[in-house]
DNA sequence: TAGATTGTTAATCGATTAACAATC
DNA sequence: TAGATTGTTAATCGATTAACAATC
């Protein structure tokens, strides 16, 4: 095994770090901003320079998943940009429901880049009364009654849990009951779930509390 | 430098790498969780269980800031907690503005768990004069052209930015000329800043985009 | 062709885990 | 005291950077 032959183009086996796959998405955003700004080509060193890491790193990173570029040239632009949201899936249908429609359900639900990327939010749900009915960027508020129904009627990939850190351990199991893929963490709690399903935990609380740590521990 | 016996107690100078930083709060959330149990004690190997991580770890980054346990005891709970609110600055003053009073910048200002941790929202700005006049919690939103004004007249260490990303890159150089602590950016865009202040960003974004690649590349 | 820049291997650096003597 | 568990050093593992031959 990984023979140098044999390596030719397996690929697909390939186990990426989670180091490699958290810089993903920034290279896409700066692929994209580039690609708006009509550039065409550009070489890792460039744009090791426009985003403070080092051109090695670039390399290092995309040639995980193949070789996007070409000696003496550089990488193409739009080339790496299409390539890169096919490695992460946004050619792909992404629907996501939202538990949770208070403010941050809301905010997700309204946010202009999900959808850009191939995201589509296709229902919000919440139990409380006066919530329900509305719509948010013509998405519909259901009553959290109709998550089993809907998530059997459609094609749900990502639920975001929106909603109190009382109610999350719990929505989370139905979720994993019913078969959801993925779960996008918003509550202050971390699930013990069956690794069949993949958890993102966003903990705002966390991310605030490190740059209080940094602020008071400047020397 | 570096000797052995003048190690005994510089402390302050010791520089704590990122990877631990990170998890500090993870560990305050479960002690806070712990104490509200009423657990007095707990060893890293039980801790560890619970956090999924190694003993290993725990006592590691815990003895980068100092001895908080005992051997053949463990750590109390609540000394530990406190301690660690402490290194994480939660026992200072923490104010906090936020700059864009849509859903996110209203969610931010509702949410009860930064409150409880010593963070506190002084004030709102947005551009919508539909918005501005608004109290959120409490908390009222101010016209944008008064930041300056209010800065000045605050003690304000933290500003949040939940504006479109076309506009956060002149405010945030606003904040810095007004001498602002720190950043906690949600835009998805990068600052080119000088390094005296410090900035915290939320892509959600690249999130979202990390779990539709885990989502997709299941083997 | 000559110059530029990739793809990739090797070297370095940093972070995690294991192990155990110190000690409560 | 004996047992438990820390604090800390040493070993391992993984991630980043440097270097350069391959090649456009």
């Amino acid at each position: 095994m990984d023979d140098v032959r044999g390596a030719v183009k397996p690929a697909n086996e390939k186990v990426i770090s989670p180091a490699v796959i958290k810089r993903l998405p920034r290279y896409y955003r700066y692929l994209g901003d580039l690609l708006k700004n009509g550039v065409v080509r550009i070489s890792s060193k460039e744009l090791s320079e426009r985003m403070n890491v080092t051109a090695s790193q670039i390399r290092q990173d995309l040639n995980n998943f193949g070789g996007f570029g070409q000696q003496g040239y550089g990488y193409n632009v739009e080339f790496l940009y299409r390539e890169m949201g096919k490695i992460l899936g946004l050619d792909k249908t992404n629907n996501i429901i939202i538990i949770g429609a208070g403010n941050l359900g809301q905010a997700l639900a309204n946010n202009q880049e999900f959808a850009s990327n191939g995201f589509s939010i296709v229902g919000l749900f919440d139990v409380n009364p006066r919530l329900v009915g509305m719509a948010v960027r013509g998405v519909e508020v259901y009553d959290i009654d109709m998550l089993e129904d809907f998530v059997r009627d459609h094609e749900v990939m990502i639920a975001a849990l929106t909603l109190p850190k009382s109610k999350a351990p719990a929505i989370a199991e139905k979720l994993y009951s019913l078969g959801i893929k993925a779960l996008w963490n918003f509550a202050p709690v971390d699930f013990n779930l069956p690794d069949d399903v993949l958890v993102e935990n966003v903990h705002l609380s966390e991310s605030i509390m490190t740059l209080s740590y940094r602020i008071h521990s400047r020397n």
